[in-house]
RNA sequence: GUGCCCGUAGCUCAGCUGGAUAGAGCGUUUGACUACGAAUCAAAAGGCCGCAGGUUCGAAUCCUGCCGGGCACGCCA
């Protein structure tokens, strides 16, 4: 039971006896005021006055009029075309900081096991590159996405697509043998086999025999040739604990690592469906199924070598993933770039009569481009994502000899603040928009970021260290305006995880978060805590609290912690 | 060339599915630490919401066309 909709739904039922329209629909045009002191609900009359014909704002002040007083509302007025109820703000304070803290960190979270299965895709690095902050975006996005809908209260199932498999790893290999260095691999072997990647591409351009060196390699990897099954191994296992390091450092995790790899066994099952289906067909010597119908280009499945291609693997995993899970969505997190792939993929599903396609999401997001270019793994111009990491660390670390030098777990809150703020950055913007990756914008840890939210974190937690929680507390007392404006927006957080988990943009939770420790910094500046009066120390106590709650809650939805103290 | 996405303050971005005077942060200028942590707060300056039409009582938001940028478009993933 989400307190605030006591409120909410009184406003209806009383709107509803005076209005002829249907609750449903007054639910609908109720909207929130663009500021705090035009009330906390606003009805738009002007449907009513095309009904009554009538001016709106007539219509609204006759509303006001008869509109009956209740123990839940303050007033209610008429301002122009709207018609804006003001909450008791005594009655407001008690049920949301009572429910705050009495749900802790179910706070803003759904009744569980509510909507079945989510399945979520998401990071996939590529196994024969590095780690690049490329990456970045699917593996965040998509641990926040996963946390979100955990709260909605679906069981998730987060799976590491790892690209583990493909013609990436025949130039891997092919490369190693003409320039790779032993020595050099056992050493450093995330470079090493960076600088042969970067190397074949460069090479490549000038002599195309390498590319088909390559392809001839990965074909030999599919027919299980003994040393590509060897090579493959070896740089498969130097990548994944480098990975595995990274995502540590992230605080990200996941339920399953079922690379492309996982589905080799099961692809000539696929193919064969496909082909029973009537819908193989070959085409310049490839295998492919038309999506002509579709208005877009054909998809691929089987290269003219015989090798398998990227569609094969991710239509056989989505099959896979809904015989195992009968999932309820599932959520591919990829970058933009790849839309029209997802819509061939899907629409192949479709033609194979897998009426579940329809569950399937493509969560785009925009590229990360560096010095106005889009970052290339081939080119050599790639970020790593371990050394923003550590950047972005030590400037933590920085702050903290600087300011709290006593601290105590200064690696762990270190580690905290600085991935928080990289973290933050990102999904504090709309997915969608490309980000312009930079070094200062990434090391500014002061205004809309983490920092700034776990920093009113800290310092609840430093008064309520002075002073706990009394267990007895008139919550009634918090109605002069800072208080109440922090009342107000801790009461939005269960709507808020709703819309970030049904448009699977956790920037809504982000900005959110923002809007919090702004209104519990304000509120700081103007109200004291220890020094205020017996009475309205203990409720402002509770409120502190509660504040604590949500912005410890909220920032765990978007993987980030909170130090109790920085 | 075709399709999809983006265009809001000097910079980076919000703007809640069409509603009230378009909002933040950074940067600039100016104030506030012998009240609970100044990674903070308060205030000022800064806008033809890319351009032009259209729909509507009402448009940054929806439609059309243009301009600018990005991405994708058969043997990569």
């Amino acid at each position: 039971m989400i307190v605030m909709n006591i409120f909410k739904d009184q406003i209806i039922r009383l709107l509803s006896d005076l209005v002829p329209l249907e609750p449903e629909h007054i639910r609908q045009d109720l909207e929130a005021p663009p500021n705090l002191d035009m009330g906390n609900y606003a009805f738009p009359c002007f449907k009513l006055a095309k009904i009554n014909r009538a001016a709106p704002g007539k219509i609204a002040a006759q509303l006001a009029e008869r509109v009956p007083e209740d123990p839940l509302l303050e007033k209610v007025e008429a301002n122009g075309p709207y018609l804006n109820f003001f909450l008791n703000k005594a009655r407001l304070a008690q049920y949301i900081v009572e429910e705050v803290r009495q749900q802790k960190d179910d706070y803003g979270k759904s009744d569980a096991d509510q909507g079945g299965t989510v399945v979520i895709d998401f990071s996939a690095p590529n196994i024969a590159k590095p780690f690049g902050i490329g990456h970045l975006r699917s593996t965040i996005i998509g641990n926040s996405l996963y946390r979100i809908h955990k709260a909605l209260g679906y069981k998730c199932v987060g799976i590491n697509y790892i690209g583990d498999w493909g013609t990436q790893f025949g130039k891997l290999i092919a490369a190693y043998l003409h320039w790779g260095d032993e020595s050099l691999l056992a050493q450093d072997p995330i470079n090493h086999l960076y600088e042969l990647y970067v190397k074949f591409h460069r090479q490549a351009e000038s002599d195309p025999s390498l590319d088909d060196e390559a392809r001839n390699w990965f074909k030999k990897l599919e027919d299980r040739d003994p040393q590509a099954v060897d090579f493959w191994l070896r740089f498969r296992d130097i990548s994944l604990s480098e990975f595995k390091r990274v995502y540590a450092r992230l605080g990200v995790k996941f339920d399953y690592w079922h690379g492309e790899s996982f589905y080799n066994e099961m692809l000539d099952d696929t193919l064969e469906v496909v082909e029973e289906l009537g819908l193989l067909e070959q085409s310049q010597g490839a295998w492919i199924v038309s999506l002509e119908e579709e208005g877009m280009p054909p998809c691929l499945l089987r290269k003219q070598d015989g090798a398998t291609l990227y569609a094969t693997r991710d239509l056989t995993a989505a099959i896979y993933r809904h015989n195992t899970w009968q999932f309820t969505k599932a959520l591919y997190v990829v970058g933009v770039d790849q839309t029209l792939y997802f819509r061939q993929l899907f629409a192949v599903l479709k033609k194979m009569g897998m009426q579940w396609v329809g569950k399937c999401q493509h969560i785009p997001f925009g590229m990360i481009r560096f010095d106005g270019g889009k970052m290339s793994t081939r080119q050599g111009s790639l970020v790593f994502l371990d050394d923003v990491l550590s950047e972005a660390i030590g400037r933590a670390q920085e702050i903290i000899a600087e300011k709290n030098p006593a601290l105590p777990n200064r690696e762990e809150v270190a580690r905290q603040v600085g991935v928080g703020a990289l973290i933050f950055g990102d999904l504090s913007n709309d997915r969608i928009k490309d980000v312009d990756f930079n070094w200062d914008q990434v090391m500014d840890f002061s205004g809309e970021t983490a920092p700034y939210i776990q920093y009113a974190h800290a310092r609840i937690c430093s008064i309520l260290r002075k002073a706990p929680v009394e267990t007895e507390c008139n919550l009634s007392l918090l109605n002069n305006d800072p208080e109440y404006a922090l009342v107000s927006v801790l009461s939005k957080f269960p709507e808020t995880i709703v819309r970030a988990g049904e448009t699977c943009k956790p920037s809504f939770i982000a900005r959110y978060l923002i809007d919090v420790a702004k209104e519990f910094s304000r509120f700081y500046h103007q109200c004291p805590v220890l020094n205020a009066e017996p009475q309205v120390r203990g409720a402002r106590l509770a409120l502190i609290d509660a504040v604590r709650q949500v912005l410890a809650n909220g920032l765990d939805l978007l993987g980030i912690g909170t130090p109790e103290e920085m």
